[in-house]
DNA sequence: AACTAACTTTACTCATGAGTCAAGTTTCAT
DNA sequence: ATGAAACTTGACTCATGAGTAAAGTTAGTT
């Protein structure tokens, strides 16, 4: 801590009051998803230790574990989190489309701006293989639920003519791809705008990368 | 080894006489690949131990010390396999295209073949930040290397009229998003052949998803 | 001022897993 | 058969890093 103030805080989002004590808590348990949402996206989890999320924070290790009961469990919160994202992607897409292929813009375009805005929950490819066992089945039945929710929208787009007729399965694959390489790659202070990033790839979504036939 | 016999030598792959002790130590040397590959593609690389990968092939540990000096090196191994095929596909389409959109389909069909055929280099995404960091320098730039490549070839069908007007560079994202996730998704016992695979990504690739437009 | 509850830290423990060593074992040439 | 080279193994060492215990510190209360 920089200053020497008489309430000081921890250094806390911006966004919030610093001298606002009542949920103190949980505003620094978000400061430790952020810093090892920093970590984990840049090393991989397995080469940060918790040590490294504690220096991060200028706080020690066993502090860490006042917030979390194991480091698991702080990957598995990047789990949910994703996983809430890819959900309210799908919900807003049915309230926002009217047939298959609005819907699917609408899940995409909301599903990468929940990524790039880095708001959103986090920047990392999310490892489920280092999950214990039942945490790994919880993520893995989400996750299948929400391929299955973007196939049928698909499915959908396949049956009111709004999307050409295709494999629903492989074009959930083909478009899950996409989205879900984005973290692997996007860094904030890249050459592309999160507006120039969407628009693109949801123009390559739709028409591809071929020529127009006229 | 189950069976007694004069000659046993290790499991060794089909396609090898057994019989020939030419190159014993080159074909374990490949045994080794094939079982980390095995198993660092299922549990994921920091998830596996050496131990592991000795069991699979019902050799102690120290044994694969005589193939491989570290573990590390082995995941390189499976770097540079990749990147083999990366370039290779690169090669390829050079000369089995006569403008960028012909270039850019015979370069993703090639590698994606590679990639289905798991005769190719490896099925799990390489971990490029557990390499030591004079070996993920190497990665690195080979890697820029491809992309750079994909780009030319968009920006060649950019100029020549065979692609659609597009910023090359999230061109390239896109298409090698799709190209990655592949071997994180595909089992070879799944559902969908691999030509099944080929064809629906392609034609999602040059036209979208979208219905035609007439 | 004195007390308490909450939080933080230093200094551990302990399991895991990479890599090694010295002692076998097998293969092949003479 | 015998000796040497190559290969394999059980039994280690040693570093790393997750998680903990107990003592110390701070903020807020009476």
């Amino acid at each position: 801590m920089a200053v020497a103030g008489k309430s000081q805080t921890k250094p806390a989002a911006a966004d919030s009051d610093p001298f606002d004590r009542s949920d103190l808590k949980e505003r620094r348990r978000k400061a430790v998803i952020r810093a090892a949402a920093s970590l984990f996206s840049r090393k991989g989890f397995h080469n940060t230790s918790m040590d490294d999320v504690a220096a991060e924070l200028s706080v020690s290790k066993p502090t860490l574990y006042n917030y979390f009961p194991t480091k698991q469990k702080l990957l598995y919160e990047f789990h949910m989190a994703a996983l809430d994202d890819g959900e309210a992607a799908l919900a807003y897409a049915q309230s926002a489309g009217k047939n298959g292929h609005q819907k699917l813009v609408a899940m995409c375009r909301r599903n990468m701006e929940d990524t790039l805005s880095g708001q959103g929950p986090c920047a990392f490819v999310a490892d489920v293989d280092s999950l214990p066992a039942e945490d790994r089945a919880k993520v893995v039945t989400r996750r299948d639920r929400i391929s299955a929710g973007v196939r049928d929208i698909i499915e959908e787009g396949n049956r009111d003519g709004s999307l050409k007729k295709l494999d629903p399965s492989l074009g959930t694959l083909f478009v899950t791809s996409v989205l879900n390489w984005i973290p692997v790659w996007y860094r904030p202070d890249g050459e592309r705008s999160p507006e120039e990033i969407v628009t693109a790839f949801l123009d390559m979504f739709q028409t591809g990368l071929a020529r127009k036939r006229i």
